[in-house]
DNA sequence: GGCTAAAGTTTACACTGTCAACATTTGAAT
DNA sequence: ATTCAAATGTTGACAGTGTAAACTTTAGCC
């Protein structure tokens, strides 16, 4: 075993998402992940100045994921057909990283502080905006509200969608849960209504 | 001073949301309640199972009083009206409560392990979804699923403006800030449009 | 080959959640 | 009124945490 690693830096951001991924942020610690990568306790710090900056590239890495499963998706001549399996695509990469997306979103990270993950989170939301513009042919003012109306629309569906996945058999009477249940089964012609109503 | 504190449950509580109110949800400590409490670092444990459990009765909390917000503002009989109300009581209770509802809706809290949690969240819910019947005359069945539609995007709305909230000035030229900032301008306008196209 | 900076380790400290053992108070049964 | 158990409080301890300081090893360049 070798003194120097080579690139701990990448490889404890690579151990920490998947440590994230399996078992939530909340528990985390940088001496677990500094043990997985088999290095010391303190090790960490010669690349990062703070656990919370080793978070925020582990949230950068998570919005590349997702831009990168957002453009797959963004193939047709069809812009609604896009942004409807935008947002689908959107959704369920929430709710199969529901970790990972609770650190990107909701995690209090300082998100001023960290260019690179304001930058990737932009990108992210600019694949959504750059589609929605053939949409508006001739009225591109609307297309940043739209844009961003429709990534409300859908982020708030995930957000219902988590809650309900969340939710164990012995509430499962409440009228959230009956509700968040027809969301799951309607989310494709929810959206696209919601796209068609876009002006 | 007396030995038996009296009534240091609801105490605790209340100490609670409000040093979350203004520091945030990320550095408390049961010990720091305690102490701001006047009480011994682990009286809380003979009213608590856990700091889990205090900070679920806490966002309980949270949730009684945003459905107080929200039911002030039934009170017309034009039931648009009356959404689009409370969207935006929502939203501004939201952005002035931001650390409060961080760990209501943000929060890694096993929601299904409090019930009253639960029940609070849905009364909370059942609020919009009453109004809404109104919108519904004779085809009850969409209603729940119009209500958690509405909620999904005015929840997604808020956490758009959240975002907005804390980014800072030095990132102020993102595609990101400038179009959340038109969310801002737009907000009744952009709730009674998504509210008319329910149908 | 030797020097410097980068990358790693060890040690230490203050703070955290929570458990166990002990102390005080309260209220109900006698 | 006395007693005694339950409720509510305190003290002390333990393992786990972030992170600062001081030290060691290695890599790369002159």
């Amino acid at each position: 075993m070798r003194y120097h690693h080579g690139n701990l830096k990448s490889n404890l951001i690579d151990c920490a998402y998947e440590w994230i991924a399996s078992n939530g942020i909340d528990n985390i610690s940088l001496r677990k992940i500094a043990e997985i990568a088999e290095v010391s306790q303190t090790a960490p710090y010669r690349h990062f100045k703070s656990k919370e900056h080793l978070l925020a590239e582990v949230a950068t890495l998570g919005f590349e994921k997702l831009s990168f499963e957002i453009d797959k998706n963004i193939t047709t001549d069809d812009a609604t057909d896009d942004l409807v399996r935008c947002g689908v695509t959107y959704i369920e990469f929430g709710l199969n990283n529901e970790h990972i997306i609770d650190l990107m979103f909701n995690y209090p990270i300082k998100k001023s502080e960290y260019p690179s993950l304001l930058e990737s989170a932009d990108t992210a939301f600019g694949l959504l905006l750059k589609r929605l513009k053939y949409l508006h042919d001739g009225k591109e003012d609307a297309a940043p509200l739209n844009s961003i109306s429709t990534h409300a629309y859908v982020h708030g569906l995930l957000t219902i969608l988590q809650m309900h996945q969340r939710i164990d058999k012995s509430s499962a009477g409440t009228e959230f849960f009956k509700a968040s249940s027809a969301v799951k089964d309607n989310l494709e012609e929810m959206l696209s209504k919601f796209i068609k109503n876009l002006d």
